[in-house]
DNA sequence: TTTCCGAATTGGTCAATCCATATGTTGACA
DNA sequence: TGTCAACATATGGATTGACCAATTCGGAAA
């Protein structure tokens, strides 16, 4: 079953797979073949090693490798299974390189600017009525915590993400809660200082009327304002308050 | 220096960190204290896991697990070095949730019209001369391969890249890449069935003049003009050609 | 039939060892 | 004296073997 046992000084040396890879390969050809589906289960540790010839630290190494890919999950006792639920990106990665290049939060704010706009034209063009309702009960959480900050960021975060979600497409959802999940975590330690909980709830109103009433124009535009004030908001909680404007934690 | 030696069969068994994640939580910590920048090498394996308590498979498969989300690399007999370059998102993790959750083409066009609009937009707002020149070089390039599918097709990746960088933001410049990356490798099997490049290059090109011209609405209409008609082409280009219209090749 | 315990399964970790590659040092040779 | 090749060292890559810890499931007992 498998004749890819080659000895290594042989005449030709030249291909040299790194053993790890070749776990996460076997693991994506799985995948293409629809021989792997979410919630599935991959063969033990052990088997895999032998199946791909290689010891089990290194298929433990691939192992880790899809992890933080996102792509697997390990449970002590239980096994190895392809992540289930929505598609998602990890925010590790993203993370990592705003700490590595210091990103901005005027950067951070503007690519949502761009991802989020988008996806607000499209959930109003997309005029899918059972998306509306997780919105409007985001709206109506954050007016219900106008003086609960930490419990008014969940819902305006969720907020977010139910616009994304009503856009119908799940590769901008996945890129929407990647860019959103960077600027969570300063949010929080800064929401305490926000004023105006009650402006921003408005806004998040006006954004979720645009949709509900297919206006893809008045949607993206509403949504365009709200993150153009939100980033001025959190500019002035900063400010004096955390010493540096740039982000990054690493999950 | 390192109090954290904790024995495992203590009183308080509650504290259970993961010892893999022990290694990428130290390294995203020196990050972040700027101990550790892009090029920086790391301290030895050995060393790694002396430092932190654990053993040495267990420092590497954390080192793994950075690697796989493009925070680091290593190279035998070298090192372990935080990636250097422009800060990029490896594609490996779309490619995965694109094969285990079946995006489809348009749906990844639809992804790249939002990302790409937006691009262009800022581009053409920003105005920065000197991002021209590698734009209209690529430009250039198409023109000059209007016979060559495959060399047409690197200037074509690599000119959505250019507008994608001249709008200033490595955020965004970071998700274009990953997407667009998502596409290039089905692109690549199909191109050679396509027929009006010279179409495809003037389109081009008027991106290009308007963004030069600094007018981001025609800047932004173009893109969108553009990205809809590659999107029904390579429709065409896969018709009986491609099993699935199910995109999704890791890494 | 229900409940509980224990064996088998499976991931998590460690230790020791060897190989492959890159790098730096040293010594021989021109 | 200068240059280059061979060797020693540092470091990541991988293996073997073993043991621990958590989960799962089946069989025994109530």
């Amino acid at each position: 079953m498998s004749p890819s046992k080659e000895k290594k000084g042989e005449s030709v040396p030249s291909l040299d797979v790194p053993s790890a890879d070749q776990v996460v390969r076997h693991v994506a050809l799985l995948i293409e073949r629809g021989k792997l589906r979410p919630g599935d289960r991959l063969a033990p540790e052990r088997e895999l090693a032998q199946e791909l010839g290689v010891s089990r630290p290194t298929v433990r190494a691939g192992l880790h490798a899809l992890a933080a890919m996102g792509v697997t999950e390990s449970r002590q006792g239980a096994g190895t299974f392809i992540t289930e639920g929505p598609p998602r990106l990890g925010a590790g990665p993203l993370s990592f390189l705003a700490a590595l290049h210091g990103f901005t939060r005027d950067e951070i704010f503007e690519a949502r600017k761009v991802l989020e706009v988008g996806a607000a034209g499209l959930a109003a063009e997309q005029g899918l009525t059972d998306r509306l309702a997780p919105m409007a009960e985001e709206v109506t959480g954050m007016f219900a915590n106008l003086t609960e900050p930490q419990t008014f960021l969940v819902h305006d975060v969720r907020f977010h993400r139910a616009v994304a979600a009503a856009g119908g497409n799940p590769v901008l959802l996945a890129l929407v809660e990647m860019v959103s999940s960077l600027v969570y975590e300063t949010r929080r330690q800064t929401v305490e200082r926000a004023h105006d909980l009650k402006e921003s709830a408005e806004m998040h109103r006006r954004i979720y009327q645009a949709v509900r009433d297919r206006d893809p124009e008045r949607a993206r535009a509403e949504m365009a304002r709200h993150l153009d004030l939100a980033r001025m908001a959190q500019a002035s909680e900063e400010a004096g308050f955390l010493p540096s404007k740039v982000v990054g934690s690493a999950s």
